[in-house]
DNA sequence: ATTATCTATAGATCTATAGATAATGC
DNA sequence: ATTATCTATAGATCTATAGATAATGC
């Protein structure tokens, strides 16, 4: 800006970035790209620091592009909010549902609480714990918005259907339990889930190094088991 | 400041507040006043909205008092977020540690799961339940904080010496138990516990309005029945 | 011709600081 | 004399907008 020297040097940057980034790509695709690229940083950003501890700028930062292209895709900040909410969450409930539905097939008249609970939980941990970074992220991301109020709205609208199916299932495995009990267990099972998803560190400094956040495979080996123990106890 | 009416309605705004707040108070009375009075507010506005959520001048605002206010008490955000944090955690903190004290010597050398965890559970839902309006908004402060990796460090320091006093009687009450598997037991029941105290309402929409995230009575019949269910389901 | 990316800039908001005013304290 | 409260203001940061530039698309 100040010299022609410094204008003189811009080329080589946008050579870089064509060099880097172009190679023949189609708008369509540089869109998606761009997108994409966008919600990976805002997911791991809002993970961090929620919903308002992120500007747009910040997420413009660490995706390295200029500022104003997070708000061309976005618009603003409760969309792109939502948009990384949205992003993964069909993934998530279909694996989910898919899972319920092969219980069921599989169990027939006889489902168990402890049966539906591995295929509710343990799908959902694997695909988070084997799913790479981008998974681990979500994780933690939907666990920090999940005891916020903005964060509990959208997750009715996303995860209410492989929520109802789960909760039908554990009403047939229990039929004389009341309602509003298996409500409350369910309760206490996404509990459990969002707060292990959340990865806080916690428990790591509470064991004194026994237990870590990161270990998803050590929480699967417990929680299905715990909460079926817990269901059982609340029969009236 | 542009007309000199405005400068003279001054005084009756000042004879107001002095009328409405002074009446012979002493300077350190004042001062515990404001100091209260920006906690209360500060609570109530990180519970809804968290740490970067809110400003030094929403709380300000939402006091009634100058901006620069806020600053003069507690100097930054960061100090106020754990001033805020730690006015009640000496009273939930030492209320916990002596009903678990009292159930020991009464349990003496048989203490049960589901006896500590009564101690440990309901003593802080009636506590927030029947605490007043403040203690509603500390509990969903601390439940919004606690999956945040900013509230999580926080809560070590302020909450550890009554988790490990739990700890320590669950241990004996489940002599063979592998030790993670009651500090993964202790992870879910605090879940639990915090995703209550967050009352985000999911649990209501969910339900269809059968159960609803203010009703803490309702959680404090069932959250130690069945958590203790959970932990003598993972003996092994 | 359309659209992905960038430049420049205005206005709002927030934090931080220096210093004034008006109480309480001895 | 000390301190609770307020005034005024500077600087940083964030959002929002208009419009330029440089690609891809037919």
């Amino acid at each position: 800006m100040s010299t022609h020297a410094v204008t003189k040097s811009k080329p080589s940057v946008k050579a870089r970035r064509a060099k880097a980034k172009k190679q023949r790509r189609t708008k369509a695709e540089q869109r998606a790209d761009s997108s994409e690229q966008i919600l990976d940083s805002a997911e791991y950003l809002f993970s961090k620091r929620g919903l308002y501890g992120v500007t747009m700028r910040d997420v413009a930062k660490h995706v390295g592009i200029h500022e104003t292209l997070v708000k061309y895709y976005f618009q603003n900040k409760e969309n792109l909010f939502e948009a990384v909410f949205a992003r993964r969450a069909n993934v998530t409930v279909s694996r989910r549902m898919l899972a319920l539905e092969e219980y069921e097939r599989q169990a027939g008249d006889k489902p168990t609480v402890e049966g539906a609970l591995h295929a509710f939980l343990d799908t959902d941990l694997d695909l988070y714990y084997y799913g790479g970074e981008g998974w681990m992220n979500y994780a933690a991301f939907g666990a920090r918005a999940s005891n916020t109020p903005e964060g509990a709205a959208i997750m009715d609208i996303l995860f209410d259907p492989v929520v109802l199916k789960l909760i039908g299932i554990l009403k047939r495995a229990l039929p004389t339990h009341p309602e509003e009990n298996i409500f409350w267990g369910y309760h206490f099972v996404t509990s459990a889930l969002m707060n292990t998803l959340g990865r806080t560190g916690r428990i790591d400094r509470l064991s004194g190094g026994l237990c870590h956040s990161d270990d998803f495979p050590a929480v699967k080996k417990l929680i299905a088991r715990f909460m079926a123990g817990g269901f059982k106890a609340i029969g009236r």
